[in-house]
DNA sequence: AGACATAATGTAACCGATTGCATTTTTGTT
DNA sequence: AACAAAAATGCAATCGGTTACATTATGTCT
């Protein structure tokens, strides 16, 4: 009511007239405290909206309830799919989400870390940014103790948990798949391999190659950032290739899409000529036609194991030290770009 | 260096000898601390690498440099870019970003900002669920005189501020389009009109039919949840009714990308038979074929402009009470989708 | 009833910064 | 050198909880 002031445990503990203790245990369902006097106090705290102050909690437990969560952009598909399996965890469990971007770029994740290390947050969820090639701006968390879990976007390191899904089985997968399709000239497109998932995939790529016999060719894998453009340009120089491929992996679907469109623009017949397999199970899969084949990424999923498994972990539940590597189920998911033989539906 | 303890003001002011009232001026840049005091603090700040510790910043100022962000869902093209937009600002700023979906329900939403009011953030930004159609909930943040700031989902009460596009003008001007692209007969895809965006957009398209002299029906509008799911229902619905129409208007891309599909898959030629627009400039737009006509709706910016405005506020640069609303620049994109004529271009 | 275990409550120090006011030091003026 | 004004620093209360330890109330058993 009153404008101004706030309503603290003082201010029950007067009314009431007993001491902040026994208000600050009832509060906390104390068992110590008798149920009559939580009974009372309760209501009066409803009655006069208490609201507990954080700050004061924090300040003397040291803790924040508050997860950081650093990935490099936002506003993708995949990304905020994970954050929303993050934010449905966190919030039943109580926990606040301190979210910032990176933008792909380790100097902001630098001082994003920085902000979150000076915010103390609780626990800190990564992914790391693309040109992050050293951890050093996670030691100060690793000296204090809290923990940090990378997902997707993982490095090893004795000291951090990944959560993250078999990159190098699903691009096998694949790739083989083309193979099984009759593709002899298979192009990968994707980014400079700097991160797990890139490298990982690349092998996948590789080993399916050679486990059919045939030779990899490092004119075989064009770089980009996997933007819908990168795609369209590795399109030009796919068009350039004499004689043309018969089948294209992309390490993402975006980056699938855009180089399907611009073939599709030069008169080339997708999966005839070409055939398409992405990595996201991204919805745009559903929309550019012919449907792009995939692989499934469970985003939400790994948002939810991720924060689950900190969480866990901050109430001592598990003990993250021993697990340091949790592998999610992806799924190979045919649709008619990569589609070269009769339908096998 | 010492796992354990923090280093704190105090540790500071004993080992430079000085009051701890003298570190905290300092680090603060007060200029009633001299400049030699202050380079010392800051150096020694740095070698022990103490870090402020905000609870008892925020225990003592009542400000915690934190904004509380409540969307419907964070996992959507649109929605993922305002918050890109909301990061980049409060980043450069120095605020914390706490955010919370609602999932389209008012319950959560209820919920998310009891949280984010006992968070004690400083301001709040707000778009709301589909099924919120009373503001109780924010009366707590008006009666603490804790701003709150709506964007793209709004609601109009004087207390507090909007931030959005003019949707009616929007709409008008895509249904005069497809007017003057020669359709006749015009269906409009929505929600619900409980929100002000539905709500707007019916009446431009209501108003586009008058001023041209079309008579308004009611049957032309149909009702979903506009996911693309929806669309496809649409779909359905519109290949019944003879004659057919010979143009749509969405109110989002999803939908509209939804419902074409669908039609293609019976057999419609777009824009021949059935133009289309859609809304929002999702990507998708541009994968679809033909690409999709559609309101550019510019998330990022309106992200920036709903925080820098927060901010101004808090900082008291700006006064909220003054503006009640905050209109930003959309943009009709013609695309192939609603082309009955001579392309023109 | 008395002894003792157990339940319930209270006391007070503590977390780490901020800040109004008091005090000391420095600077400038004559 | 004396003194006032200005600059720099210090003191100590305060923010609102938590919790180890002390104290008091209640119940049980013989």
């Amino acid at each position: 009511m009153n404008n101004g002031r706030e309503v603290t445990m003082y201010d029950l503990a007067r009314a009431l007239n007993i001491s902040v203790a026994t208000v600050s245990r009832g509060l906390q369902d104390d068992p110590v405290v008798s149920r009559k006097t939580k009974k009372k106090i309760s209501e009066l705290a409803e009655e006069l909206g208490y609201r507990s102050n954080n700050f004061a909690r924090n300040l003397r437990t040291r803790r924040t309830q508050t997860i950081g969560v650093i990935v490099p952009r936002l506003n993708s598909y995949f990304m905020s799919t994970v954050i929303a399996g993050i934010e449905s965890v966190a919030n039943t469990e109580g926990y606040n989400l301190i979210i910032s971007q990176s933008s792909e770029s380790a100097a902001k994740e630098k001082a994003s870390a920085r902000t979150m290390f000076n915010g103390r947050v609780d626990g800190l969820l990564v992914s790391l940014a693309y040109d992050t090639d050293d951890l050093s701006h996670l030691e100060a968390f690793t000296k204090k103790n809290i923990p940090v879990l990378f997902f997707d976007r993982v490095a090893d390191h004795k000291d951090f948990t990944n959560i993250l899904i078999d990159n190098k089985r699903a691009a096998y997968e694949a790739t083989s798949h083309l193979i099984g399709q009759g593709c002899r000239k298979i192009i990968h497109i994707t980014a400079l391999p700097k991160q797990n998932v890139y490298i990982e995939r690349l092998e996948g790529f590789k080993k399916a190659l050679a486990d059919h016999q045939m030779r990899f060719l490092e004119n075989h894998v064009i770089i980009g950032n996997l933007s819908q453009e990168a795609g369209a340009e590795a399109a030009g120089v796919i068009l350039k290739m004499k004689p043309l491929p018969d089948a294209i992996f992309a390490a993402n679907d975006n980056c699938a899409v855009g180089c399907m469109l611009a073939l599709k623009q030069a008169g080339i017949r997708i999966p005839e000529q070409i055939a398409f397999v992405g990595f996201n199970n991204d919805p745009v899969c559903r929309v550019i036609e012919p449907n792009l084949t995939t692989i499934n990424y469970p985003g939400y999923e790994m948002g939810e194991v991720a924060a689950r498994h900190l969480i866990n972990h901050l109430n001592g539940v598990s003990e993250l030290r021993h697990t340091n590597t949790i592998i999610l189920r992806s799924e190979f998911i045919e649709r008619a770009s990569s589609q070269k033989r009769a339908q096998s539906t």
